[in-house]
DNA sequence: GATACGCTTTCCTCTATATGGAACGCCCCG
DNA sequence: CGGGGCGTTCCATATAGAGGAAAGCGTATC
């Protein structure tokens, strides 16, 4: 018996993504997961359970029992809390997960919608390893490939890569990237223009070798809210133009946030 | 006395080995965990789930996609693999566990059917740390106090802390520990002793202050199979004999994989 | 190209299952 | 002492969920 809405008005704990609906079906699960949902926000009572997901208290209570001799909630003084299967499943998908393999199809969509090369790389100490890419439908196409490394602050990859660090670090990596051949003018340029990047959650890189090539990069942060990996798109500076800009970088900011969610990510706490 | 709210907080782990009744009224919970208990082992498709379960596919299918809607799975090339919630809960489960609070009602059972101090604490570098004492029930108490540091070479609770380094550091600490003023005689017999401990994943160890306090400590794991604090009980010789030890012994192991069960150890994988 | 197999997905029927109300024991607080 | 909070148990009932059947789909086999 669903006592449909009386009393959750403001919580209804359920946010299904993308216009996912509910399965149909499985009521009992799908009570079950809300109230592991509440207690992502700390520990919280069985009585006060039922009364935010409107349900009995008979239910709340056998749910949360059942939840609780499978070990996925653990009882502490002030009521229910994340229970240790939760660390060993975490441990474990984290060991098993494999942010290549997970952003492929997202890279894929996204090559497919823009038309342009899709690439994806991590941090490496100083460089920027790639680590994958698909090929565009574009006639021009970006050379860098897999395992290719550049230093990390001059690629836009890279630079997407650093949105997390301080200005003393993006100084320290620009010098060093550029041989220690560089004007406090261009520092200051540099960082001023990080800056920005960082405001905005992405990256616009003008190759700095003059082939004209151009990419839009954005970070991509994993469950602990740290840049793990980057994806980016690159073309000729000529098929991604400043008018197109924009709606580009709306697009790989939306991939990066799909694939951020796919490995993790939770949203900034 | 030592009792309080001890019972609450420690899983009496139902095993659910075949068996899976444990709470009444649960079926699809139930059934929904099994699932994921089988995807914890790598990627499954959804009709061997059914054949491994004992369900039709249909009702496989109908969990699978519900966990799946709620992102405890995903969908890879090779069947459902644990999903992204999985990486958020373990993360904030991890970020809400305290060792201490989760510790305390195991130490306290273990005090109260021993009658012994019971210690935990953790490393820090080359030096252990005190987090917490129950005071047992006999006269002769042990003065450490939470907060202490000794060096971690010397102490049961250090050594225990130790067991999975490697002879070198062994080595290292315990010449730190006393000050370079050593034999290469008594180094050998240090890791030697420590080696022997290491076998039995126990630390019998006699304060070498000469005040005649014996302890013995066991590592605990965290679900990365880490060791992340020990615990020990310590008393006089006098008291603690030899003739106790090896119950003694048997009962801190137990006490110390309940607590690493409960902050998410799964065993030796 | 035709046939066959295995997997996913949908539909539908029937009952085992999960539900909520009522009631009990417990502890804390005024 | 009585009221109000909590967790827990019991039970009759309706409904949520199990599973059979069969339609899609993709991939191997000949």
């Amino acid at each position: 018996m669903g006592r449909r809405d009386s009393e959750n008005i403001m919580q209804d704990g359920d946010d299904r993504k993308d216009g996912t609906e509910a399965v149909k079906g499985t009521q009992t699960l799908m009570r079950a997961l809300d109230i592991m949902d509440e207690v992502i926000d700390g520990p919280i009572r069985a009585a006060d359970l039922a009364r935010k997901l409107g349900m009995s208290k008979t239910t709340a209570h056998r749910l949360v029992q059942a939840l609780k001799s499978r070990n996925y909630l653990s009882v502490t003084r002030d009521g229910f809390a994340l229970g240790p299967k939760l660390l060993q499943l975490g441990v474990l998908a984290t060991e098993q997960i494999d942010y290549v393999r997970v952003a492929r199809p997202f890279m894929e969509l996204l090559s497919d919608r823009t038309g342009f090369c899709v690439f994806v790389g991590k941090r490496e100490g100083d460089w920027s390893r790639h680590l994958d890419r698909v090929t565009g439908t574009q006639r021009l196409r970006v050379a860098t490939a897999p395992g290719d490394r550049r230093p990390v602050a001059e690629t836009g990859l890279g630079k997407a890569l650093l949105l997390d660090e301080d200005e003393a670090t993006w100084e320290r990596l620009y010098v060093e990237a550029k041989d220690g051949k560089v004007t406090p003018a261009q520092i200051q340029a540099y960082v001023t223009e990080m800056r920005g990047h960082k405001a905005r959650g992405e990256v616009l890189h003008d190759s700095e070798l003059g082939d004209g090539v151009r990419s839009i990069a954005v970070p991509i942060r994993d469950a602990k809210g740290q840049i793990c990996i980057a994806i980016s798109i690159a073309s000729a500076a000529h098929y991604l133009t400043d008018d197109l800009r924009d709606g580009l970088a709306e697009q790989v900011m939306r991939s990066a946030e799909q694939i951020s969610g796919a490995v993790g990510y939770a949203g900034p706490r």
